[in-house]
DNA sequence: TAGATTGTTAATCGATTAACAATC
DNA sequence: TAGATTGTTAATCGATTAACAATC
């Protein structure tokens, strides 16, 4: 059994995958962990230490190769395969989702969009046709469905979550505002925006309380 | 100097909160700390703990009042109050927050909605008109504007981050793909959905490629 | 009172940071 | 070789869990 890494270094690598990705852009060849730390805003000792946990990257005296680190990354995370993907519920949060063109660029493909609202089956958004639910278990086997965002109400969210597991979808991004229960082998990453505008809300009203500062990371 | 409280509590609360609406919902009058950790899937110990930061909200033989903590974790949020808000950028994803209706009930005011696209200037949203990014400051005082939602690209963002700082908003609820940098007095929440995407990948991959379980909470 | 359950201290666990030998 | 910077171990720090006295 390999070592387990923390879900806290998970949650940093893509952040490491956007800065190398921009200083690819910029043409820059190589970083030092000194470096790269000084522009993310953490510790050097923290990024040397996340990466080492998939493998020495570096190299002693030279730092990191940008390009070969950003791709590894993308081995790591998965992105560097092709994952399917489907959108439930076509409101203004799943065709945001579907017309974020960059997510095509690591991999994820859209394959299909599903609503119960009779207005907006047949209604194609970014080329692909939004359906009825009735189709979803065929059209995730026949389409190899991976993944499904659940762009729904909370009230909807579990009864379609399990339907999309019983058809094969592994992994659920969760927008809807309910903690969905799931098999072992299904992972659900969520997002609940309420409860971020929230916390941005505390931090907010804690500052103009007088407190001066905030711990921990962003 | 108040004892600092760290993230990792607050960013607790909101689920916490919902997990006490929904009891309220249910007619349940009141919930043990223990009950309420095998609802939410996380150890008695944590939910007194975390409590016990703001003040004994419990009472010893009785557990917690639900109604009464529920109150309480919204005064310690912030939600009790009114906070202005106006949403840059009126796309997909800035009307999927114009229209998320909870946002009203927590306290959340949407003030104006603003774009650079012509296309979109004076549409309106949910009774919200869009402007020309051109107002945003007189829009900002006049209205005591105190958040400003970012559903704008990347590249447009850090500018109109210190045009809304500059005008006096204290909190940045940042959904474009760049880390902004803000004065001390202000606060900047992230949601970077495809890091959020990219998470669920890692997972979904590790979860296939044979490691059995994960670490760590969601 | 007896039972239940909190508030809070102490123990454990894990994550972050510091330090430095290895090595390019 | 000398300088730079990694990989990795050890030290520190913080967060979570366990335990239990206080108390309703």
């Amino acid at each position: 059994m390999e070592k387990q890494i923390s879900k806290a270094v998970i949650s940093r690598l893509p952040r490491y995958y956007r800065y190398l990705g921009e200083l690819m852009e910029d043409g820059v060849e190589r970083i030092s962990s000194n470096e790269l730390s000084q522009r993310m805003h953490v510790t050097a000792s923290q990024i040397r230490q996340d990466l080492n946990n998939f493998g020495g990257f570096g190299q002693q005296g030279y730092g990191y190769n940008v390009k070969f680190l950003y791709t590894e990354i993308a081995k790591i995370l998965g992105i560097d395969r092709q994952h399917n993907l489907i959108i439930i519920g076509a409101g203004n949060l799943g065709q945001a989702i579907a017309n974020y063109a960059n997510f095509e660029k690591r991999g994820f493909v859209i394959k299909g969009m599903f609503d119960i609202n009779p207005r907006l089956i047949g209604l194609v958004v970014r080329g692909i046709e939004i359906r009825g639910v009735e189709d979803l278990e065929q059209f995730i086997i026949e389409n190899e469905v991976q993944m499904a965002a659940l762009t729904i109400p909370k009230t909807k969210a579990p009864e379609i979550a399990d339907r999309v597991i019983r058809a094969g979808v592994k992994g659920i991004w969760n927008f809807a505002h309910v903690d969905l229960n799931v098999p072992d082998d299904v992972v659900v990453e969520n997002v609940h925006l309420s409860e971020s505008l929230m916390r941005l809300c505390y931090r907010v009203c804690s500052m103009q309380d007088g407190k001066s500062g905030e711990k921990g990371a962003s």
